[in-house]
DNA sequence: TTTTTAATATACCGATTGGTATATTTGTGT
DNA sequence: ACACAAATATACCAATCGGTATATTAAAAA
């Protein structure tokens, strides 16, 4: 018998007051009683609204997930050149209204990555599909550089896309773990030299 | 009253036999019974040489860290000039060592440091200390590295040391989630080239 | 060989885990 | 005001959690 959450009002409660809490103390780390807490649910109407505690915790990477990729879509719309659109990144992880979303818990896909690449593979797959997507985003955008003559011809596509993402995401964990912002802020300036580099 | 281990020996095989576990699945995701399981020992043969569950996990954390620590430390030992310890590390974690290493859970520091740095402080600072060491030993290679007129004297030390160890750990987690070693080896290309540019 | 000590196994503890069946409340249309 | 449906709360389940007191075994000293 398929399951029919009850209430979508109530669902997207749910998610919205947990998500930060599966970001932060991880899937095995959030118990039902942290969400019924955190909801001033019972476990009833949780219930009621997901099938199960993974169903929960999935719908909070989720969520958690389209949050940073609309504030990123967001400064990408902002942005004419393709240049512009590239240095959004470091931009943004640099930024107020991100620092105050890395302070609580910090990326999603580095997150449940980390947890799941050994122990959940549903996960794990969330995740992939989900750095595959930004790798992507990132390709675009160089290529459409290339074509429109703001990056050199020679630009390794990949390899340049892959290193934004890892030095952003090696920042943030150097950031997270030493509390110390220096860090992150390094790895975003070796990316804003990166992107010069390749810069006609 | 305080505690004190009854067999060294013991504590050593269970550290052995439970560090790839913790390392898999994390903190919170490793239960007593995953660690008799693995031992084929009792609770009350465990709990006869560790106070609770996270000193065994303290201790499985240090034995990861250590094994990763000898790994360079035997690599760093058979390099001459400063220029090849540097270009050591990116050599180190793409070798066959290291990348059974790697199937066996990732880089401790990477794992521990992501579930911890809001969840557990102990945990958090331990692993702090472990990346502050890492960065500290990067710049005394490439401060030598200056001294001995091998790197460019206005070379960025701390900024390069850390974009080293950010774009290690974010390729990591990169090969690890998507299960394509691709992404960790533009990484590590990406620090041989800034290693190159600073070079004299 | 016997005694003593060191270490492991057994058996249990209360608390909490994820999960469910059912009772109760809340809201809506008549 | 009433009936009906939708959604939440209550009360419970077996299983497992981390942890411990005690019994048993293995090893070392006498």
């Amino acid at each position: 018998m398929a399951f029919i959450p009850r209430s979508e009002k109530t669902r997207a409660f749910i998610i919205e007051t947990t998500a930060g809490i599966f970001n932060k103390k991880g899937y095995a780390g959030t118990s039902m009683s942290d969400l019924t807490e955190a909801t001033k649910l019972t476990k009833g109407s949780i219930y009621g609204n997901f099938e199960n505690k993974e169903e929960v915790a999935l719908a909070a990477f989720e969520y958690n997930l389209s949050q940073r990729n609309q504030l990123i879509a967001q400064q990408l719309e902002a942005s004419n050149s393709n240049y512009d659109k590239l240095m959004a990144f470091p931009t943004i992880y640099s930024s107020a209204e991100m620092s105050c979303f890395l302070e609580d818990g910090g990326c999603p896909l580095l997150n449940t990555g980390v947890e799941a690449d050994d122990a959940n593979e549903l996960f794990r797959i969330k995740v992939a599909e989900g750095v595959t997507r930004w790798k992507q985003s990132l390709e675009n955008i160089i290529t459409a550089g290339i074509e429109a003559q703001e990056f050199s011809a020679n630009t390794e596509i990949s390899k340049t896309a892959t290193s934004i993402i890892a030095l952003i995401q090696g920042g943030v964990f150097l950031t997270k773990t030493t509390k110390n912002p220096v860090l992150l802020n390094q790895s975003l300036e070796t990316i804003r030299e990166m992107i010069k580099k390749i810069t006609l």
